[in-house]
DNA sequence: GTCTATAATATGATAGAC
DNA sequence: GTCTATCATATTATAGAC
């Protein structure tokens, strides 16, 4: 794949990963795809044979490779902790468009039936682990114990999970800023 | 309205409630609700004449009626603070299956569209407007000043949505369970 | 790799009998 | 108040041209 293939290929599964968000696994179909990409019904089974679940699929390792490099690289590079944490809090607040995007984590399992709901949900099992375990690494760096650490984690996952769904039901996105400017205490067990 | 009349028609909003919880406004479709009611498409059309979206409002306003009940009634009544924070937990806990059920006001926006998803939006919205006043109204009383009530609030409602967003993501309660624990030390501001 | 055209199915919604 | 039967539309998916 040339480098000009893999841009297209990128811009493609942010437009797919932009409906999911929005939309819900159920609430996304292909006409809405069709307008977010500019690519037509067929033009997109050619890329994605399976359908909508390889579409879903697709976009979650997509996403799952982006947290990678915006949240957890930083978080796991060397040098001091606070400033490590507060890297990854704003590529975050990028990432989320400032607490005004919804997660995918949290709406695309929504509207899943059946066998797509199943592997949807392992899917995103997985990216949930990676997440909490990035913090929960940094908290025991931080001083907590084993058990405590992974709570810290936990919670931190909670925590931005939650500050995103009360933004997206109120239209206030202050607990979301707040959530992520109080992350490196937070993990610190302050 | 008899008595029989108000129990069945509460039967059919539990049911269809259930149906947007997990599949979200886009996901929600008449075969579900066929399915989760017993009731054939044109009897819903007959209790709901403008389909949908008239059974999502009727939805959030049992809900949150239910909310007012369960929760805000607790936590308002008269005697020790602390015993009405646990009560209110109590209840949170049976309400959403011990975290296993998603919360409306998370699922249901999901895929909803254009006018419908306005209204839903518009709804869900005094929804959490109610919620995080019932727990900013408490923090008051346990100490924190106007500001720092209202945050406690808020941070309340995110931690609770964001335990039940991660219950759901990865199949594991314990940090719903652990939120609604720590309940009481947090709005005290501990 | 993308398109036009089209088929098969699912969905929201209604008419009219009981 | 519920049903059978039906309709118009939206949706998933495919065939075949370029």
């Amino acid at each position: 794949m040339t480098e000009t293939e893999q841009k297209i290929e990128q811009q493609v599964l942010e437009a797919l990963a932009e409906v999911f968000q929005a939309h819900g696994f159920g609430g996304a179909t292909l006409t809405l795809f069709t307008k977010a990409t500019g690519l037509k019904r067929p033009s997109l089974y050619h890329r994605f044979p399976n359908g909508k679940l390889e579409m879903a699929l697709a976009v979650v390792a997509f996403a799952k490779q982006r947290l990678v490099d915006e949240v957890l690289a930083p978080l796991s590079e060397t040098g001091e902790v606070r400033p490590r944490i507060k890297r990854a809090a704003k590529n975050m607040e990028q990432l989320y468009d400032g607490g005004n995007d919804t997660c995918l984590m949290d709406a695309l399992p929504v509207g899943a039936k059946g066998d797509d709901r199943k592997a949807i949900d392992q899917a995103i099992a997985e990216m949930f682990g990676c997440f909490i375990d990035a913090f929960a690494s940094v908290a025991k760096e931080l001083g907590a114990n084993r058990k405590k650490s992974y709570q810290l984690g936990e919670d931190a996952v909670v925590r931005l999970e939650g500050s995103l769904v009360v933004a997206r039901g109120t239209g206030n996105t202050a607990a979301f800023k707040r959530t992520l400017a109080d992350l490196p205490n937070f993990l610190a067990g302050a």
